[in-house]
DNA sequence: CATCCGGATGTAACCGCTTACATCCAGCGC
DNA sequence: GCGCTGGATGTAAGCGGTTACATCCGGATG
């Protein structure tokens, strides 16, 4: 039965002859190796462990794709957990999954809670996503570098009041998109930013109520940069609303490109993130984890690339409503009647 | 430690005392007992499997989320295998989640495969998602209700000539979905439907072209019923570049409530889908028969309810629209004026 | 006082595989 | 002919639990 083992498992010489004879009865006995026995003997699952927050949609299933195709093609399984509204209950699943699984990728966006990566096990190969701490191994998105692309191409357009709607503070995608904005604001000889920056939780609601402040702000901005496209969407809708015309009095930007984005009206220009990219990546730093667990330091990181995707949201600051004038409908309509 | 073992599984008798002891002492020593010895030993894994083929974001993560929370909350871990592309794939995983599972969620829509039927394993609990097989537990959406529902809905505001956009021929939700409208249409009193009916693939490309062959029915139809929204999607974005006025000279109506139906202009009348709650179901239906595997009889059925959404997207047919004069743009906006 | 009883705990076989080590055997050089 | 060598295969000791069965022990019973 050892050379059995030998021949299934091809990692040791095995005679031509034995090794045709043993795959025949293998195949006429219906013979499945029993996996859990393998596993108890050799300690190892060939398995990673997916621990999510309660994300939503398109995010969750694009990051467990990601990670699933390049998990399948290593000869891996994934263990998932996702939809955990508290930390009590990550940290609950964190514990069921150990010695289920050889490595873990887990996403714990919201940096505040420092207990969660202080119970994170030390003993097992281990990826964090969107989320960093020192000593450990994370994949993060290009936030940063995305919102400098999407500020230098409303920049290029001619805008320089430029207000942004904020994400959750304790998120740390969040405060890296508002750190592109601000340092690109300052490139843009804007010194006092903080009036332009309203508050924001990612969800379209907030969007929506930060728009309609926005179109208080005097001098008024001529565009309106969201860390997502969640936020964007209730902006745009709040705008529709107010009878403000998009992009032409106010330009629009998100971030993520969620495929809702390329419907809206008008599509949304944004920041596109390859999720998909993101949970492929991941896996291979874990495997790399796995496979040698002294390997280099761990501390590993990794960053996503983004692209600018432009739609019909965003155009160049018409010149009269650069100033500050007050809005009059009719008047603009006039106008704009002479223009065309 | 034979105790040990009683003391963790709390299933067998043991002195308050020693019981204690033994708790302390697990504590001190982070003891952790091995899930790959307790599998092999009792043959049981306390995880299930999900296999899907390469279906699209939302419905993804809604499925796995609904499996998710029930599993978790019986104590189960998920395996999760996703985007198969082809049967070979999905069988391939099939064999390679053997022995990892105590049970299987499949979901394979396409039932031209009879192979797959075939190569399922028959000694592991098993439930069949959205196709059925004789035999065999199974869940499946009450198509053939919501489909009928919609239809009910645009009889009522007066439309008699509706037009059907067809889902892949071999996919069971979509015939469902076609049954209902014919039987709903043979209710109106139109006996003749094929011609009203359009070929389309869930794409939002078919949804696109067939609506642009709706329009040239004669009579053209006042209403477009696509068997999904996304065909729904395509249709809408159809009608606009005609410039055919939605819902006033068409009502629109799509199928499953995916987020962009409410974004879309008009927002679209559909029918929603429970998708989370197919998930959580399929999870209770697998739980019973991995329980008491000689339970009644394989070939449990039990059916998802559906819900109609009316939005913008349908309204009454307008009085001059229900003749079949030809279509003469210039007049009906005239006519159109009138009326205002 | 010997026997019996039943609850609590200890003992060891077993789950099915991997793998270090033992064994076997053919070919080789001396 | 003999000891060696090395490749192929057999043997058995784990891996870390579960659980049937044996054992132990204090109290009730005859």
């Amino acid at each position: 039965m050892a050379t059995v083992s030998r021949v299934l498992n091809g990692k040791e010489v095995v005679r031509e002859e034995t090794l045709r004879q043993v795959l025949a009865a293998a195949e006429t006995l219906h013979y499945v190796p029993n996996v859990a026995a393998r596993s108890l003997s050799i300690r190892r699952s060939h398995t990673v462990g997916i621990v999510l927050p309660d994300v939503h949609g398109e995010f969750f299933s694009e990051v467990i794709r990601g990670i699933d195709v390049a998990a399948r093609h290593a000869g891996y399984h994934i263990l998932v957990s996702g939809s955990h509204s508290d930390v009590g209950e990550m940290l609950e699943v964190l514990g069921a999954m150990r010695g289920r699984v050889d490595g873990l990728i887990v996403m714990a966006p919201d940096v505040a809670h420092a207990s969660l990566h202080q119970s994170l096990p030390s003993d097992l190969p281990l990826v964090l996503l969107n989320s960093t701490d020192e000593g450990r191994d994370a994949i993060t998105i290009d936030n940063y570098g995305g919102a400098q692309a999407m500020m230098r191409h409303l920049a290029g357009l001619g805008h320089v009041h430029i207000a942004f709607i904020k994400g959750p503070a304790q998120n740390a995608d969040a405060r890296e998109r508002l750190r592109g904005f601000r340092h690109a604001m300052r490139g843009l000889g804007v010194t006092a930013t903080r009036h332009l920056e309203l508050a924001g939780d990612f969800t379209e609601e907030s969007g929506h109520a930060a728009a309609l402040k926005i179109l208080t702000l005097a001098p008024r901005p001529t565009a309106l940069f969201a860390a997502n496209d969640a936020m964007a969407v209730g902006a745009l809708a709040a705008l529709a609303e107010a009878g403000t015309a998009v992009p032409g009095e106010m330009s629009v930007a998100g971030f993520d490109d969620i495929p809702i984005a390329r419907y809206v009206a008008p599509p949304l220009t944004t920041i596109r993130v390859d999720i998909a990219d993101l949970g492929r990546r991941a896996f291979g730093l874990l495997l790399g984890a796995i496979e040698q667990p002294a390997g280099s330091a761990a501390g590993r990181r990794d960053c996503i690339a983004t692209t600018l995707i432009v739609r019909k949201s965003s155009c160049s600051p018409a010149i009269h409503t650069t100033t500050s004038a007050r809005p009059d409908r009719k008047l603009r309509g006039r106008r704009k009647g002479e223009e065309s």
